[in-house]
RNA sequence: GGGCGCUUAGCUCAGUUGGUUAGAGCAUCUGCUUUACACGCAGAGGGUCAAAGGUUCGAAUCCUUUAGCGCCCACCA
C-alpha cells in the first residue's frame, strides 16, 4: 500500500534512470511514424539551471511527451551552447582573482582552462535537466563546439562567402572596451544616463570667431577631422569651405555642408568624428575626411591624442575639459538625459570604433537554388527578403501573433551583422592571410600555401566568431548537416521552438536568416514564445542579486519537479511575464498529494475487490454515466489543447477534473454502495495518462501499482474520447441539491453531526433523486430524505429552491426561524432584482427582433424558472 | 521619437468567435477526527472588469480618447 503522503524525492530520481535507460527518449527516424521534434535551446555552458531553463523545459517537455503519446516519433535534441563572451568572461573573473589574465596565460593555455570550466558545468546542466524530468534523448546530445557542429559553422561561412555575402570591411562598429570585442547592434543595451552637453567654441584660422559645437563626449574632439552644417542654415551657409583650427591639438579642419546636420539640434554645428561616431563615419565617408582613431582597444587615448595620450576616456575627458576652460573656449555646460548603449555581457560603456570585421551582408542579392520549400517566386533574394517571406508567407507561425510585428520591424531595419569577435573562445574565423602578399584565403581547411603567392607564411585570423552564428545553425546542425543525414532529412525542419521572447532576435530572427539562406526552408514550424518569470514583486530574477532569485534545484528538493512544473506552466500564457513565489508551488505539491491520495483510495478499492487487471466496463450507474461524460469532455479539451499550444488552460482543467469532478463527487459517491471498480480503474487511468505530460513523475510513480500495467506508462497511447452520449442531469441534480442542503445547513448553523430528516418536492426529478437517495442522505448527511412530487409546504422550515426542486428542512428546535425567514426575504429581493432585468430585456422590442432566437428562448426560460422559483419562495415565507 | 503589452476579488491570474446574476487558486471568515488526503473536508464573505465616450437589442470582450504600469526598438550630436 501507498503511504499517506507523496514524497516526490523518493521517487523521481529512479523514475528518470528507468525512462533514460529503456530508451523511451530515444527517436528512431526510420520508425514509420510522423516527425515531431524540437531543438531544445541549448543552455549556456556557464553554470547553473535557473527558472528561465526551468519553464522552457517543462514546457517543452508537455509538448514531447504528448505528441510522443498521441503516436508521432517525437525527437526532443538536447544540447549546450559555448556562449562565447559570457563564458569567457566567467573564465576571466576566476583568473583575475588568482592574479592572472588570458594574456599571461597565452591562447592555448587559456582555452584549456575554459574547456576545463565548460566541461564541469556541462555535467551540472546535464543532471540539472535531468531532474527536470525533460524527456529528451540524450544519445543525440549536441555543443556548439562539437567537430560536427564546427564543420557545419566553417560550411556555412565558405559558402556565405563563396555567394558573396560574407565580406571584409573597415566599419565603424560597436565596441566593448572591457571584453575588448566588438558586439552586434542587438548586443548594446541603451540605458538612459545623465550626461552633459558641452559647448566648445572651434575657432577660425584665418579670421575672428568661430563655431560652437555641442557634444557629450569632448574627448572624441581629439579625432575630429571636420565641422558640418547644414547648408540650408542661413547662419552658417557662408562658413562653409573655411577652415577651423581644432583647439587643444592645432589641427586644421574644414567647414563642410551636409544636409544631415539638423539646424536645431544643439547649435546646428556638429563637429566630426568619422572613427568615433557612426554617423560621423557616414559623413566623413561621404566628403572624404580623414578618420582618426584616438582610442586604443582599452578606449585609452593613442598617440593620435598627442598629449592626452595614455589617459582613459573618462580621464581624458575631465582634462580635455579643463584646457578647454582654460583657453576660455568651454562656452557652457548643460545636462542632459541620453540614452548610451552598453555591453549586454558585463554592462560597460560600449565605444563605437572603426576597425577592420567581417560582416554578413543582408541586403545583398544571392540565387536561391530551391526557392520552391519556401514558396519564394524570384531567382534571387537577399537575406533580409527571405526571413520576412518565410514569416509573411504563414510558413512560420508565431505564437503570439502579435510578435510578428515586431519580427517585421526588426528585419526590415536589419542592418550589416558584424560577426567577428576578438576574443578567444568559440569559433576561430576559418580565414588565413598571407603574410607575404597580403592575399585572404577563405578555406574549409587550413591551406598548406597561399594561394596567389605559394608562400607558406600564412597566419589564421585571431578572431572567433559571434556565438550567434554557430546558433543560428542549431536545428540543423544538430542534425547532421551539411551531410544528408536521415535524422536531417526526417526532423528537420523541427516541428516547435520554445522559448522566452526575450532572445526573439539574437537567435530565432537569426535562425530564420541561416536556414531560409543555407538550405532554403524554414528551421521551424511554431515559434512559441512564453512569458519570462518575475518574482512576486514583478520584477526580474537577477542572477546578481540572489535573494530575487528562486532556485529550481531547491524547489524540485522542497516539493518535487511536478509541482514545480505545474506552477510555472499554469497561468504562463505566450508572451505574459508571470510571477512566481514559494506558496505556489506548493500549492501544486498540494494537488500532488491529492492526486497521490485519490489514487491510494481507487488502488485499495482495487485490491479489496482482488483486481488483478484493468476490468471490463459493465454495467453504469448515474455516477459512472456522469465521470464518463466528464472525462470525454475533458480528453477532447487536452487534446485539442495541447495540439494549439493552450498549455495553460490544458493544465487549469486536468486540476478541476480531478479535484472537482472526480475527487469532490465521484469518490465521494463511490463510497457508497453503487461503487464500480472498473469505471475507478478507468478513469484513474485516464486522469494518469492527461496529466502525465505535466507530471511524469507521480503519474509514472502511480502507475506502478496499477494492477495489470506491465509497461511503463511514457510509453502509452493519449487517452481518446469514447464517441459515446453519457447522461447527467441526475448527478447534476443530486450535485444541486446536496449543495443546497449543506448551504442550508451551515447558513442555518445546524450541528454537522446532527443527521436531519428533509422534504423534497419537484415533479419528475425526484425519479432521479430517488435512484441516488442514499448517496444524498450520506453526502448531506441526513437522517432521512422524503421525495415527493409535490405537496403541502412544511411549516417552520429552511428552504430553497434549485432546478424546479424544493427543499425544506424542517427546523423546529434546530435553529432560531426569524433569522431564517430574514435570509429568504432576502433571497426575494434579489431574485425580483434578477427577474426585473430579464422582464425589461424581453419587453424591449428590439432584443426580441435582433437578438438570435436561442437566446431570445434562453433568455425566456430563464425568466419562467426564476418566476417559478419566486413563487415558491414567496409561498414557503408565508407571504 | 516609434512600436507593443498590461490594468478583472486583499494577492496572483483565467475569461475562446460580444449573449446566465463575471470565474479559479491563495489569503480571510464560520464550522468539521465525514472509514484517500489537515498538503484535507463543508460552507461563506469579497469585484460599478482602470476612467470617459462610442458601436450594438446586448460590451470585461469591438472602436476612440485619457490615465497609470511594464516591455521592446531607435546612430539626433
Amino acid at each position: 500500500m501507498l503511504p499517506p503522503t507523496y514524497e516526490a524525492k523518493k521517487y523521481e530520481d529512479g523514475i528518470y534512470k528507468k525512462w533514460e535507460s529503456s530508451g523511451a527518449f530515444k527517436a528512431d527516424p526510420k520508425s514509420g511514424k510522423p516527425a515531431f521534434s524540437i531543438s531544445m535551446p541549448p543552455p549556456n555552458a556557464t553554470g547553473v539551471l535557473h527558472l528561465g531553463h526551468a519553464v522552457m523545459l517543462a514546457l517543452q517537455d508537455i509538448l514531447t511527451r504528448h505528441r510522443r503519446m498521441k503516436g508521432y516519433e517525437a525527437l526532443w535534441l538536447p544540447g549546450t551552447d559555448h556562449a562565447a563572451i559570457a563564458t569567457q568572461n566567467r573564465v576571466e573573473k576566476e583568473l583575475a582573482k588568482e592574479g592572472a589574465t588570458r594574456e599571461k596565460l597565452g591562447r592555448e593555455a587559456f582555452l584549456n582552462r575554459v574547456r576545463e570550466f565548460v566541461a564541469d558545468s556541462q555535467d551540472t546542466i546535464r543532471n540539472q535537466i535531468r531532474r527536470m524530468g525533460a524527456s529528451c534523448d540524450w544519445t543525440r546530445e549536441r555543443y556548439t563546439l562539437d567537430d560536427d557542429l564546427s564543420l557545419a559553422v566553417t560550411e556555412m561561412f565558405n559558402r556565405m562567402h563563396e555567394d558573396g555575402l560574407i565580406y571584409r570591411g573597415y566599419r565603424i562598429v560597436n565596441w566593448c572596451p572591457r571584453c575588448k570585442s566588438t558586439l552586434a547592434d542587438d548586443e548594446v543595451e541603451h540605458e538612459e544616463v545623465q550626461g552633459n552637453f558641452y559647448y566648445i567654441l572651434y575657432p577660425f584660422k584665418d579670421e575672428e570667431g568661430g563655431l560652437i559645437v555641442a557634444t557629450t563626449r569632448p574627448e572624441t574632439m581629439l579625432g575630429d577631422t571636420a565641422v558640418a552644417v547644414n547648408p540650408k542654415d542661413k547662419r552658417y551657409k557662408k562658413f562653409i569651405g573655411k577652415t577651423i583650427m581644432l583647439p587643444l591639438l592645432n589641427r586644421e579642419i574644414p567647414v563642410i555642408g551636409d544636409e544631415y546636420v539638423d539646424i536645431d539640434t544643439g547649435t546646428g554645428a556638429l563637429k566630426v568624428t568619422p572613427a568615433h561616431d557612426p554617423n560621423d563615419f557616414a559623413i566623413g565617408q561621404k566628403h572624404k575626411l580623414e578618420t582618426i582613431r584616438v582610442m586604443d582597444e582599452e578606449a585609452v587615448i593613442n598617440e593620435q591624442g598627442g598629449p592626452y595620450k595614455g589617459l582613459d576616456r573618462f580621464t581624458a575627458r575631465k582634462k580635455v575639459l579643463e584646457d578647454l576652460a582654460g583657453l576660455g573656449l568651454l562656452q557652457k555646460t548643460e545636462a542632459l538625459f541620453h540614452n548610451v548603449g552598453h555591453c549586454y555581457r558585463c554592462s560597460t560603456m560600449v565605444e563605437p570604433l572603426t576597425s577592420d570585421q567581417w560582416f554578413i551582408d543582408v541586403n545583398k542579392k544571392f540565387i536561391v537554388k530551391n526557392p520552391k520549400n519556401l514558396g519564394w517566386k524570384k531567382k534571387e533574394a537577399t537575406l533580409k527578403e527571405l526571413s520576412i517571406h518565410a514569416v509573411k508567407n504563414g510558413n512560420i507561425q508565431i505564437i503570439p501573433d502579435q510578435f510578428n510585428k515586431t519580427y517585421f520591424h526588426w528585419m526590415e531595419n536589419l542592418r550589416d551583422w558584424c560577426i567577428s569577435r576578438q576574443i578567444w573562445w568559440g569559433h576561430r574565423i576559418p580565414v588565413w592571410y598571407c603574410k607575404d602578399c597580403d592575399e585572404i584565403i577563405v578555406a574549409r581547411e587550413a591551406p598548406a600555401k597561399c594561394t596567389k603567392c605559394g608562400s607558406k607564411n600564412l597566419r589564421q585570423d585571431e578572431d572567433t566568431l559571434d556565438t550567434w552564428f554557430s546558433s543560428a545553425l542549431w536545428t540543423f546542425s544538430t542534425l547532421g548537416w551539411p551531410k544528408e543525414t536521415e535524422d536531417l532529412k526526417f526532423f528537420h525542419p523541427t516541428s516547435v521552438m520554445e522559448t522566452g521572447y526575450d532572445i526573439l532576435f539574437f537567435w530565432i530572427a537569426r535562425m530564420i536568416l541561416m536556414t531560409t539562406y543555407g538550405l532554403n526552408d524554414i528551421p521551424f514550424k511554431t515559434v512559441y514564445l512564453h512569458g519570462l518569470i518575475r518574482t512576486r514583486e514583478g520584477k526580474k530574477m537577477s542572477k546578481s542579486d540572489p535573494s530575487t532569485c528562486i532556485d529550481p534545484l531547491d524547489m524540485i528538493e522542497k516539493y518535487g519537479a511536478d509541482s514545480l512544473r505545474m506552477s510555472m506552466v499554469i497561468g504562463n500564457t505566450p508572451g505574459n511575464d508571470m510571477r512566481l513565489y514559494e506558496e505556489k508551488i506548493q500549492g501544486y505539491r498540494n494537488f500532488t498529494n491529492k492526486l497521490w491520495n485519490a489514487s491510494r483510495f481507487v488502488l485499495g478499492i482495487l485490491e479489496e475487490k482482488g483486481v488483478q487487471e484493468e476490468p471490463k466496463i459493465g454495467k453504469l450507474s448515474d455516477a459512472d454515466e456522469w465521470i464518463l461524460g466528464k472525462l470525454n469532455t475533458v480528453i477532447k479539451l487536452s487534446d485539442e489543447g495541447l495540439t494549439e499550444f493552450r498549455i495553460s488552460e490544458v493544465g487549469q482543467a486536468l486540476y478541476d477534473f480531478l479535484w472537482n469532478d472526480f475527487c469532490d463527487w465521484y469518490l465521494e459517491l463511490s463510497k457508497g454502495e453503487k461503487q464500480n471498480p472498473a469505471v475507478l480503474y478507468h478513469v484513474l487511468k485516464a486522469i494518469l495518462l492527461l496529466l502525465h505530460p505535466f507530471m511524469p513523475y507521480v503519474t509514472e510513480g502511480i502507475w506502478a501499482n496499477l494492477p495489470g500495467q506491465k509497461s511503463m506508462l511514457i510509453g502509452h497511447a493519449y487517452p481518446k474520447t469514447d464517441g459515446k452520449k453519457y447522461g447527467a442531469e441526475s448527478i447534476q441534480g443530486l450535485i444541486d441539491v446536496v449543495g443546497k442542503i449543506r448551504h442550508l445547513r451551515a447558513e442555518n448553523k445546524i450541528d454537522p453531526a446532527k443527521k436531519i430528516p428533509i422534504t423534497v418536492y419537484g415533479h419528475k426529478a425526484t425519479d432521479d433523486l430517488a435512484r441516488n437517495k442514499a448517496d444524498i442522505e450520506r453526502l448531506a448527511r441526513m437522517s432521512g430524505l422524503t421525495l415527493m412530487e409535490k405537496g403541502a409546504k412544511v411549516a417552520n422550515a429552511a428552504t430553497d429552491v434549485v432546478n424546479g426542486i424544493e427543499i425544506f428542512i424542517p427546523l423546529s428546535g434546530l435553529v432560531d426561524l426569524d433569522k431564517e425567514r430574514e435570509r429568504l426575504q432576502k433571497e426575494i429581493a434579489n431574485l425580483e432584482r434578477y427577474i426585473g432585468g430579464l422582464k425589461r430585456k424581453l419587453d424591449n422590442k428590439q432584443f426580441v427582433a435582433n437578438a438570435p432566437q436561442n437566446i431570445v428562448a434562453q433568455e425566456q426560460a430563464r425568466l419562467a424558472e426564476a418566476e417559478e422559483k419566486l413563487k415558491k419562495f414567496k409561498s414557503s415565507s408565508g407571504s
